[in-house]
DNA sequence: GCTAGTTCTGTAAACGCTTACAATATATAG
DNA sequence: CTATATATTGTAAGCGTTTACAGAACTAGC
């Protein structure tokens, strides 16, 4: 079944076809009923990659992720996939879990497939593995860190802003002590997490800060957290640097025999979805991945188009107060 | 950069080159050499589209999941995804929202791209929509509930079996009335489950069912609890048809004042992620997505290579104790 | 009715690869 | 060294589209 004997059937020529389809050029009203009628008659689809090999246009997108299990990608990879169906590309899915060698597989089996454009949000992101991309002029935007350039934009997230709000609500709340449970450090994302904590407890005259450093995982969350409840004076909240954490330091707290919040406060971020399912549902920052999806969607339509120089995008973070805070 | 320009460095012919990117035929090992150094020189990736159509197999695959942010399906995506990419295959996946409309549109994408094969796991499997891809011969693999024919074949889910174990770990702990939150009904899986609680309490000699509807999230789960707690008696134990039941269910007693698994005993199914992180940890029915993955996608292996009669393949589901029930 | 302009349609050459088939090189036997 | 078999390589025809370019069919103006 192919564009031929949809022309037969119609009498018409392929050309014919090929611009009722597409509607690129103008065809007479009668005419492209008939190929319509036999389009439908003979339940043609026309095959994309004759297509591609045509126009150079895939019309498939890349979207490259560290892991889906980890509960925050999902409703991005939905969001970024809805607005792509919605226009007629497909994403293809690149899992590199946290692994730079299947992360340089991901590129490849992305230049192969000939992607239109490839949006990354790993920190694996290797900048020599990049190079591949940009090489060969394939758009690409990175949603966390990354450098901007002709055929690249950087979607920022405003990690501090978020920390900053978590930082404020406890201070209200008349706490002092106030702990953080980093991330890992190679990752910039984290860095800037914790740096915002820092800078957040200086200014507010806080002197003294401690950081437990976790993994972005529940078990270096609750490994940390035993080591915060082990100190002479124990923080009376914690801040960590995403939900799992928190949910990791949560279990080591009720473990220990103390409450959250009477006895501590504590605030993820990220808001994964089941932040509000734990007892208490957790205080956190909301991260959008709709609106992180649509902006990284936007900017790569944009690279593609080559619509002239790109706006910086920038995503927000906000604070949503549950149930795991409390003040003294 | 194509195959011509490679076959001009490496001096020989695009056959040539082909033949060795291929190992289809014999390649005299120098030429070979030769060829895959001017690879490696030009940085040359084959074009997998002018590859699709020529030989007519696109290497991609489709998987048709009813929603990526279910905390069930990441894993069977992973896995799936895993095994694809291990054989150079690629996967697009397909969400359907639950949504007929959009399962129509993913059978429409996935016969445009010319995927090799598709596997589906969704309730929305409308047959005439199916027949899009029969009608075309390209191989099918439902993960659930479907036909079996030349060009497709069905992995059966043994729910049965662990409703069975559910309900005798609780019966041994003494319980007596137990009840169970079913799913949507029009779900040919969540009747499984149902008929299995149904004929488990019969065979027990117990003659007083309780099922109470749910629809397979956390809302309906937390609203059906709410009606079994109403009840003149209520029961002692709850078995519900998925996690996310479960976790509703469990937020609708404790709002209520009641403990688990002092007052009730709660039991859910699937064991989702987050299963093991609720307070207390949920006792449930384990349904492995990776072997629910790798069955499939070994089916769809057989499928396209028309390897004979396919075998009837059957995922087992097992209880797995956690802290959600006691004795009575 | 003729011409110029406009609209519509057809022809045929790509796109980058695979693969029959043909041709050539190499090995083996006599 | 020649003849034959075998291993290796090359030639060229597709695969199913899109799209310059050319040609045909209208339309309008006179």
């Amino acid at each position: 079944m192919n564009i031929k004997e949809v022309a037969k059937r119609a009498k018409v020529s392929t050309a014919t076809v090929s611009r009722t389809i597409n509607d690129s050029e103008k065809v007479k009203p009668g005419t492209a009923a008939r190929v319509r009628k036999a389009i439908e008659e003979l339940n043609f689809y026309p095959n994309t990659h004759a297509r591609t090999l045509v126009s150079g246009r895939s019309r498939m997108l890349g979207l490259i992720i560290s892991d889906i299990t980890n509960p925050f990608f999902p409703e991005l990879v939905k969001s970024f996939e809805d607005q792509a169906v919605e226009r007629g590309q497909e994403v293809i899915i690149g899992n590199t879990d946290y692994n730079p060698k299947r992360m340089a597989g991901c590129i490849r089996r992305m230049v192969e497939r000939k992607v239109d454009g490839v949006a990354i949000m790993t920190s694996e992101a290797d900048p020599a593995l990049v190079t591949e991309l940009t090489r060969r002029n394939i758009p690409t935007v990175f949603m966390d860190t990354g450098k901007t350039g002709p055929h690249s934009a950087n979607i920022r997230i405003d990690y501090a802003q978020g920390i900053h709000e978590a930082l404020q609500h406890l201070f209200v709340l008349n706490h002092r002590r106030i702990a953080f449970i980093a991330g890992p450090m190679n990752l910039e994302s984290a860095r800037m997490r914790r740096d915002a904590y820092l800078s957040g407890l200086k200014s507010r005259g806080l002197s003294e800060s401690m950081v437990e450093k976790g993994d972005h995982r529940i078990e270096g969350g609750a490994m940390a957290m035993r080591s915060l409840l082990k100190l002479p004076q124990r923080p009376t909240a914690v801040i960590t640097s995403n939900d799992l954490t928190a949910i990791g330091a949560l279990g080591a707290i009720l473990h220990a025999g103390l409450r959250v919040p009477e006895d501590i406060s504590l605030i993820g971020f990220d808001d994964i979805s089941f932040a509000h399912l734990t007892q208490p549902p957790l205080t956190t920052v909301i991260l959008s991945r709709t609106q992180l999806a649509v902006t990284a969607f936007a900017a790569l339509e944009a690279l593609i188009r080559k619509d002239g120089p790109h706006a910086d995008y920038s995503i927000p973070t906000h604070l949503v107060m549950r149930g795991s805070t409390r003040a003294i």
